[in-house]
DNA sequence: AATGAATGAGCTTTCATTCAT
DNA sequence: CATGAATGAAAGCTCATTCAT
């Protein structure tokens, strides 16, 4: 027969610090945002923190882990088995770059853990050990090779990098590119126009050489 | 006669408050960084960043534009006119790529920058006004596009974009992807290996459609 | 059986924060005191002064309300309503006169307020929105005129600034008039016999002409 | 033959540096300025205040001295030796108030001082040994009491603090009485409303009981 | 006479974390 | 489960002062 009915709730608790979490790490780095600034946009007990994670860098690690696991969930599986593999990797290739504008609070998170060397994702086992995208990617183009339709001599792995690189860079220099090259890569339009322009660049090089361009 | 005879140098001191600086900055990021690892790293008292800089974020912007005005000394121009576009551009990115590889410090410190939102470069005016880099890719990408020897649609600052994001990702995301792929992309060879397929993939990408292959 | 029985007791923290204040404060000024001497003198940690006002400034202004708080609590009331305006306001100005005696904590905060042209008063809405000492004084003044034993031509707010000029003086200018008459105003004595000056210097200057002086 | 023909101006420089300790010491007092602020004001090295004073203590106890020279040049001698002592005194109290209002930095450093109570004043031997409106006052009273227009019971220092607390109140307590009354004492002729009122207190105050009003 | 470099102690404030209730 | 008090260390920065030139 408390004084206060309910005012508590572990679920909510956790969730809103987490939220919070994700928001101000992917915003302002590790060091950038303080467990302070964290409790505050969470509007909870600064001991929860400890309580539900332990340290800021567990709920640092948790932050990390749940937008991981939204790319986990995006799968980029909508593609029909019975399509040609360009046409299936022109579906994956901007379900990722869409992936990737939607969900800037991974895209920046990614980027941090990259400046801090993966000093994080290294004591992270769960990660990455099974990104969907990645898994895919493989499969398409080893299709594709295999139909001939795609060289012979691709690096698959090497490809891969290419492709996310093709795309994280719209997000992860996005700054110092608009300022040296006078543009605005914070715009959708501007993005998208990159992104066709990824898709031929993609498609003509890694096409076998015999074969016409735009058949495929 | 002195007792300590390394005393009194500002040059010294500034030059190595700099060093330190570029060096812890682009390690560990603005918020990762302290004012006293720098001065313990330069050896120099505290007090003399103030006197120097004023701050720790005018310290930061110098160590910004110390990185910058390395690429700006780099100007890839080692490329004799009579080459062809390809030739060139082949020289160019592979020099590119180098630069990347041999100045960490400006790799990271560039990433830092831009998980931060460009908020310090938008404040230093002088940076990446110009940039060797970019106007040298211009040039030359022009050159093959009136040779006919590079496509007639390309969009020449996506294009650029997308090299820079094929080069740039493999120290931007060195980290996530070694671990995603399980490959090692500190080594140096897996690195160079990248690079032979993004050449290759960037020149089956814009040549002309009807031109062959590796002639150009 | 707890080891240190004096813990934890939040009351009793933020009380000796703000009497260290204020006697510090009221000793030494604004800058003159550090908020490491106050948590010194108040025998709690540094932190504390954060957690409860928020900063420097705000633990400042604090002290600079319950010094006026202390005023506004002497209230001067005991006066009787059918003694005349000449025993009221002689009453009134004794408390007045004592009331700075026995609180130089007041006297002192006010003096270094002033000295710093009311910086943080006016950033304190509640303070002198109803001293006590005013309103009481125009009451009693207005009465004495309107019974005609008071001139008729007096600047009530005027005279209200002089008799208060006649008592702060003692306490304001202690210092560089007991070096310059050759006289110690730290002696009460000495005091005393200028408040029955001033009483007197009031009286004859206010009555009204035609009036006797000392019947009143 | 040096390169720098005459860079060198010790007067000037001295007197700069005074200048602007004057100036800051008596707007934010002793530990409200800094010597860094000093040295920017006055535009000369920092290291001169120390050749020329000899610490940052010592270049206060020069700016009060400075101050207190301002008073002593005032002299307040203008008055003709043939003239009543009611308008001697009107004369004085009058030139008194307005040096009061044309000098600032004396009102205010005057303050912080005492606010410190008196602890620099105490070091510095020479100052307010001959305050010239001390000793004209008392000659001019000593000549009223004497001629029989005075009182005869007047306690002269004690009448002095009270002509001086009836002038100072109106700078030293300016800010706090400005808000307390909602009347602006920064005001000039609000002041010299207060310095007619102060007249008439003061000589219905001390004139003799048998003696008529305005007639001296 | 004058300069600017250099210093160590101290400033106000924030950090991540733990304790008591 | 939840709260707010409490902590020591460290953050960025300024202090008055001295040194070398």
């Amino acid at each position: 027969m408390s004084a206060r009915p309910a005012n508590r709730n572990p679920d909510r608790t956790r969730r809103r610090l987490l939220q919070a979490a994700v928001r101000l790490f992917s915003a302002r780095g590790y060091h950038g945002a303080s467990v302070d600034q964290i409790v505050a946009a969470a509007r909870v007990n600064k001991r929860m923190v400890y309580h539900y994670f332990g340290s800021k860098e567990a709920i640092y690690r948790a932050a990390l882990l749940d937008v991981y696991n939204r790319i986990v969930a995006a799968e980029f599986h909508a593609t029909e088995s019975d399509a040609s593999p360009h046409d299936k990797l022109t579906r994956l290739l901007r379900n990722y770059f869409d992936f990737l504008d939607e969900n800037p609070e991974f895209t920046q998170l990614i980027q941090w853990e990259n400046a801090e060397r993966g000093k994080h994702i290294a004591k992270q086992k769960q990660l990455l050990s099974k990104d969907p995208f990645l898994e895919r990617f493989r499969q398409i183009v080893r299709e594709g090779m295999t139909s001939g339709q795609f060289r012979q001599d691709l690096n698959i792995p090497h490809l891969l990098i290419h492709c996310i690189g093709l795309c994280f860079i719209y997000h992860s220099n996005r700054f110092s590119l608009s300022q040296g090259l006078s543009m605005d890569l914070g715009d959708r339009n501007e993005r998208q126009k990159g992104l066709n322009q990824i898709l031929t660049l993609i498609f003509e090089g890694i096409r076998a050489p015999d074969k016409p361009a735009s058949i495929a």
